[in-house]
RNA sequence: GCCGGAAUGGUGGAAUUGGUAGACGCAGCGGACUCAAAAUCCGCCGCUCGCAAGAGCUUGUGGGUUCAAGUCCCACUUCCGGUACCA
């Protein structure tokens, strides 16, 4: 078959993608005898249409994943629907449609569009996490959970959004706004379902180690942060005339406990109402507490804030030193965060400075640098730098580091605190007041209380015969059908948990899934856990670095030790690749905003090869990178390029195997075009497997073909210069094809080899063809570039050294100056130092 | 504030272990082909001075180490991301 000479991608890709799929040449199932490599990009939200940021993502997935299995592995290479969520309600809404239409629609769309771009997906494996037979396992883990103690129930101020009707876990609020719709987050008293992570913060914070080698420091560094922990002590002061009542503190400057001179608690916080009750300015305390719990959550963390506290009047006894401290009560701080109440110390503590000023507390320095003394009166900021030890009893004269394990340990010793460690982290909210996610597994009966439904019972089906509500509220609470049940426990009548878990739950473990996605009698099968996990690259974008990321690893560490998971399976993801943005005109591309690209449109103008080979070759893939129209051009016309190479060269192309020629040869154009090759095939491989940089491998795959074009014409004369030539440039479709496979495809194929794509090895280079017979060693006079000098590769240094020491315009720039040293490094460079 | 990351031509970006800065593209300029255009092919393309040969300068800024620095060290500037009354 002869090969036009017009490339024109579009019959012969929807050619290519339906072979694939008839053959199915992507399919992968558990094979001890290959090694296997499990490769998978973050799942869509079928939202619709793809964007370009899929294209991106899925495009480095494909690069990678093709480029494993001409290595020779098992890649196991799957896509699912991330199907829950609230876009599918406001759109059912918006269009007078159930969410589950909505989003099956969505989903056959976009599969149909990703399957133009040619991505070489195992289909059989796709999941859809709507799907009863996908969310009854979770609602299995939820009961494991709650068997376990691992998930529970808890009254406690939340985030809500008002726009969205559901409360938000801390990870989806972004500085005091919702996620998804950018409302203001409001705190609401409400009893919802938590997963308790915090059971996992030491772990999720160890194993970061573990990932080190394969993910990107900033995305540990945020988790890092996220998890936030922090070691100290918990110390307790008894409540003076009420000796049996303790506030607990918690406090990383353990030192500084001679130095507190005050002490405040959240308003929230739960003794608050029992020391206030009965003073004479009850009514202005309260007044402050409730003024500062209505306050806007943004307004309340917000820096500006100004300090303010009330004094309740309640004095407690340093456990110590036996002073009277003055217990406060101020709105900066935090009920969630340690005990809900902070010791004050004033003269080392910024913020307690600042608190203390401005109500008249006094200050009582306990630190101080050495060989100085610290006047109270005049200092203008709290001394927070490391010093000596000063009015602390037996204490006094230590290093204040020394001095914190001296006073945590006596602390310990006499009852009075012990050491503890504090987390950022929370426990994960999982409730949502939505309709379109999987319903928690609970009933709530009258007699029995909270009752699991049974294991047997599930799933519990989200009906799909209600009517969404116009204001965006739950149907379920309304829908009878639903809610009314018999309790599991006493078959007494009984009312169904009418909130959904958050869709973070779903893509917490659909990784795992994907080993089994068919699977009816269990979440997992354990042999293809042990074959497939973990996953050896994962790829998506930087926005989850915390939030999907974490719960994952967290989900990894539970099934495992419920049991579902390998033993030793400690982490999901063993390499992570976190890609860039694609731009328009330097901004996000955005329907509202209408700076759009649509992935659809390329396809149809230049085909998916091209739009392909643009997104990876527009700039590295960890980068944000700005969309050009010029540029996805001149990818189209280097694809054109090395079709017309083909088509003009196919009478004298043997279907040969890449980096096959390694005959003797004296034919100098031959052993360049062999050496380009060669150190091609290397360079591109690395590239890919070690550094991510699909960028430089395509450019390397360009300079190779401007190598084939500079001796095309004097090669094609001879036998042996032809079958140089054939080698090359089944080198270079092999190359090409996990970037533009399907024509790739269709020239092998015209080449006229008996094989396919699927059949093909990575080409192997070879050592002795990348020899040089000459060098080129570039020579420098004191560092500055003055000539260059070709010797036979292999010199001497002593011979470099003449040759280049003889060249003319060396010789001018040492000429009348001593020499005093020659560097030679060799095969490379030689400095001549003068002076 | 703290923690990450970045800064290289007109432009996207290369330079892998300290060893020719600007690979490969895009844009631009000149030429060939064409009645003309498109497509394609060939050539030029960091800045300054110079007719040229050539010389000098050049990787955010200022220092340093080194025979040699985009790369290492110190100080700083700007930008991006994360995070923050966290006790």
């Amino acid at each position: 078959m002869a090969l036009s000479s017009r490339y024109e991608p579009h019959a012969l890709e929807e050619k290519w993608q339906k072979i694939w799929a008839e053959k199915g040449s992507f399919d992968c199932d558990v094979d001890s005898s290959k090694p296997k490599y499990f490769l998978m990009e973050m799942f869509p939200y079928p939202s619709g249409n793809i964007h370009m940021g899929h294209v991106r993502n899925y495009s480095i997935g494909d690069v990678m994943a093709r480029f494993r299995r001409l290595q020779g592995y098992n890649v196991l290479h799957p896509i699912g629907w991330d199907a829950f969520g609230l876009p599918a309600e406001n759109a059912a809404i918006k269009n007078n449609t159930h969410p589950g239409k909505w989003t099956y629609a969505n989903i056959a769309n976009m599969r149909t569009q990703l399957q133009r771009m040619g991505y070489s997906y195992d289909w059989r494996r796709e999941v859809a996490t709507c799907r009863p037979e996908y969310y009854r396992w979770e609602q299995e883990f939820f009961l494991k959970c709650l068997e376990k103690g691992l998930v529970y129930r808890k009254k406690a101020a939340q985030n809500w959004c008002p726009s969205c009707h559901t409360v938000l876990a801390n990870e989806q609020v972004i500085d005091g706004k919702c996620w998804r719709c950018d409302s203001n987050v409001e705190q609401k008293d409400l009893t919802q379902w938590f997963f308790r992570i915090t059971a996992y913060a030491d772990e999720l914070l160890a194993d970061l180690k573990k990932l080190e080698a394969g993910w990107p420091a900033r995305v540990l560094t945020m988790q890092n942060n996220w998890i936030g922990r922090s070691t100290g002590a918990e110390i307790a002061f008894k409540l003076e005339g009420a000796e049996d009542v303790e506030i607990r503190v918690f406090s990383t400057r353990a030192d500084t406990l001679f130095g507190v001179t005050f002490m405040t608690l959240a308003p929230e916080h739960p003794l608050a109402e029992q020391l206030i009750a009965g003073r004479e300015n009850e009514e202005e305390i309260r007044a402050f507490i409730e003024k500062t719990r209505n306050m806007d959550r943004l307004d309340r963390q917000s820096e500006t804030l100004e300090k303010e506290g009330v004094f309740t009047g309640a004095y407690c006894i340093n456990p110590f030193t036996g002073d009277r401290v003055p217990v406060w009560l101020g709105n900066f701080v935090l009920a969630e965060y340690g005990t809900g109440a902070v010791m004050a110390v004033p003269a080392h503590d910024q913020r307690d400075f600042e608190f203390a000023k401005k109500y008249g507390i006094d200050l009582k320095v306990v630190v101080s640098p050495e060989g100085q003394e610290l006047d109270p009166a005049q200092m203008t900021e709290a001394y927070t730098e490391p010093g000596f030890l000063v009015n602390s009893g037996e204490f006094t004269g230590m290093p204040n580091v020394e001095g914190k394990e001296a006073i945590t340990k006596k602390l310990d010793e006499t009852g009075k605190g012990r050491a503890t460690v504090n987390y950022r982290l929370r426990d994960w909210n999982l409730s949502r007041q939505r309709y379109w996610g999987a319903p928690i597994p609970v009933v709530y009966c009258e007699k029995c209380g909270v009752q699991p439904v049974k294991q047997e019972d599930l799933p519990v089906l989200l009906p799909l015969d209600v009517k969404t509500c116009e204001d965006g509220r739950s149907p379920l609470p309304d829908t009878p059908s639903f809610v009314e049940t018999t309790c599991p426990c006493c078959g007494g009548p009984a009312r169904r948990e009418t909130d959904t878990m958050d869709t973070f739950v779903e893509s917490s473990w659909y990784f795992a899934r994907y080993t089994a996605a068919r699977k009816e009698d269990g979440a997992f099968d354990m042999e293809a856990l042990k074959y497939f996990m973990p996953v050896d690259q994962y790829i998506g974008g930087v926005e989850h670095a915390i939030l999907h990321l974490l719960y994952s690893r967290f989900f990894t560490k539970m099934l495992r030790d419920f049991g579902y998971f390998p033993a030793d399976l400690d982490e999901p993801f063993k390499n992570l690749l976190t890609q860039g943005m694609v731009l328009l005109g330097g901004s996000k591309m955005s329907k509202s905003k209408g700076n759009i690209v649509d992935p659809d449109a390329m396809v149809k103008r230049f085909g998916a090869d091209t739009v392909r080979l643009f997104c990876l070759f527009a700039a590295p893939p960890e980068r944000d990178f700005d969309w050009s129209d010029a540029g996805i051009e001149g990818s189209f016309r280097f694809v054109s390029r090395v079709w017309r190479m083909f088509a003009e060269m196919q009478d004298i192309l043997k279907p040969v195997a890449a980096c096959s020629d390694l005959s003797e040869t004296s034919d100098a154009a031959i052993r360049d075009l062999r050496r380009w090759e060669h150190s091609t095939a290397k360079k591109v491989g690395e590239d890919i497997a070690e550094r991510n940089q699909f960028n430089t491998a395509i450019a390397a795959i360009m300079e190779l073909c401007n190598a084939v074009n500079q001796h095309r014409e004097a090669l094609s004369a001879t036998e042996e210069g032809r079958m140089a030539l054939s080698s090359a440039m089944s080198t270079i479709l092999v190359m090409l094809c996990p970037f533009t496979p399907h024509m790739c495809e269709e020239v092998w194929q015209a080449l006229g080899h008996e094989d396919s794509m699927d059949d093909v090895r990575w080409p192997e280079w070879n050592e002795e063809a990348l020899k040089r017979d000459v060098v080129t060693i570039v020579v420098q006079v004191n560092g500055k570039l003055r000539g260059k000098v070709e010797v036979p590769a292999g010199s001497a240094n002593d011979v470099v050294e003449q040759a280049a020491l003889a060249e003319p315009s060396v010789q001018n720039h040492i000429e009348g100056k001593a020499v005093r040293k020659v560097i030679v490094v060799p095969g490379k460079l030689v400095n001549v130092v003068v002076g």
